[in-house]
DNA sequence: TCTGGGGTCCTACAGCCA
DNA sequence: TCTGTGGCTGTAGGACCC
């Protein structure tokens, strides 16, 4: 989907139509928040995805902010992905505002298709998205990314040369900020110069997995399945203070807090943990981890908050505390979910 | 002076055990 | 009895994604 967050709140506020509108944190871009989507007309002004929601304010003060309203976006997120769903049965969630498709056994032009998609989607919902299609998840990716907004992008095993190797090396799912400086040191600045590379120099400098995965991506070369169905892994929930905090008491009670929206989550989906883990991030931004394994899964809260509280006596708390977070991992289906 | 929240996967290392 | 090795598990941190 295009700019979604800012599309659904310029679909439902008409007025807002042309203007720069920023979505992040509560709306508020005098206190702590990031940018989660910018309107096209925002990222004029440079503002983008992750950015600081005050740093965004001094780019562009003019532009409307406003909360994230996640339940709004959800439902719309359904919307579209049921309309997918009428195309193929085998789709891939990736996150709320993207999903892969497989078209394989679909005996009908993808390109028709893809049109089809497009008008339904702006039918139902009044939004605009950008569709890549390719004979992988990888490439069809790329290509969904070479034209947007509003964008149909075909490709095939032979473009890689013409139209993929041109891309900067960080357009490829899976490089990030550090690897593009990994890679620009080896003056690997495209995709092109990443190929020229060998499988064994990839991976003597980036490791067997990573660096294999580097080198099949810079030819095209993917063939992960679409994943249509998955078990949550871990559940987790952290928060940063508007102020950071240092008193023990305050810490204590948000570790609390939090401990407990964790359990609900938990008990809402049906699972209990046999991981425990606390996350701290303190003023300086440097963020620690403490992890407690218990010998039998739970889902009572009790038990997690001590695997919690014993977490966080092992931590010497000698700076001012930004964010505090909780996770429970080695999930186990409990069956007693609400849902 | 600033840097969210909810996830996944990978790596390195330490301790335990056969 | 001592030492080395390899597998497994748990922990911590880091990179990345939407």
């Amino acid at each position: 989907m295009d700019a979604f967050f800012a599309a659904v709140e310029q679909k439902r506020r008409p007025e807002l139509v042309g203007k720069p509108v920023i979505i992040g944190g509560d709306g508020n871009p005098t206190r702590r928040g990031v940018v989660s989507t910018a309107s096209y007309e925002a990222r004029k002004y440079g503002i983008h995805s992750a950015m600081p929601l005050r740093r965004a304010h001094k780019l562009c003060p003019q532009a409307v902010f406003l909360p994230v309203d996640y339940r709004e976006y959800s439902r719309i997120s359904t919307v579209v992905k049921e309309i997918l769903r009428e195309f193929s049965p085998i789709m891939e969630d990736v996150g709320i505002d993207e999903a892969f498709l497989d078209l394989s056994d679909i005996d009908r032009p993808p390109g028709e298709i893809a049109a089809s998609i497009k008008r339904q989607i702006r039918e139902r919902t009044g939004l605009t998205c950008s569709i890549g299609i390719a004979p992988n998840k990888l490439l069809a990716k790329l290509g969904s990314d070479l034209q947007k907004p509003d964008g149909l992008t075909i490709l095939e095993e032979g473009d890689v040369e013409k139209k993929i190797w041109p891309l900067p090396a960080r357009k490829l799912q899976g490089i990030g900020p550090k690897t593009e400086e990994a890679l620009k040191e080896m003056g690997i600045h495209t995709i092109a110069d990443l190929a020229s590379h060998s499988e064994e120099e990839l991976i003597e400098r980036f490791g067997e997995s990573y660096g294999t995965y580097l080198f099949r991506s810079a030819r095209g070369i993917d063939e992960s399945p679409l994943i249509t169905e998955w078990e949550p892994k871990s559940m987790s929930r952290e928060t940063t203070f508007q102020t950071d905090i240092h008193h023990w008491q305050d810490i204590a009670r948000n570790l609390a807090e939090i401990t407990h929206q964790v359990v609900a989550d938990m008990k809402e989906s049906g699972y209990a943990a046999k991981n425990v883990a606390i996350k701290i991030r303190f003023s300086d931004f440097e963020t620690i981890t403490r992890a407690k394994t218990l010998p039998l899964a739970t889902s009572s809260e009790e038990e997690i908050r001590r695997a919690a509280f014993h977490c966080l006596k092992r931590v010497d708390i000698k700076k001012r505390v930004r964010l505090i977070g909780v996770r429970a991992a080695k999930l186990e289906k409990t069956g007693a979910g609400d849902r």
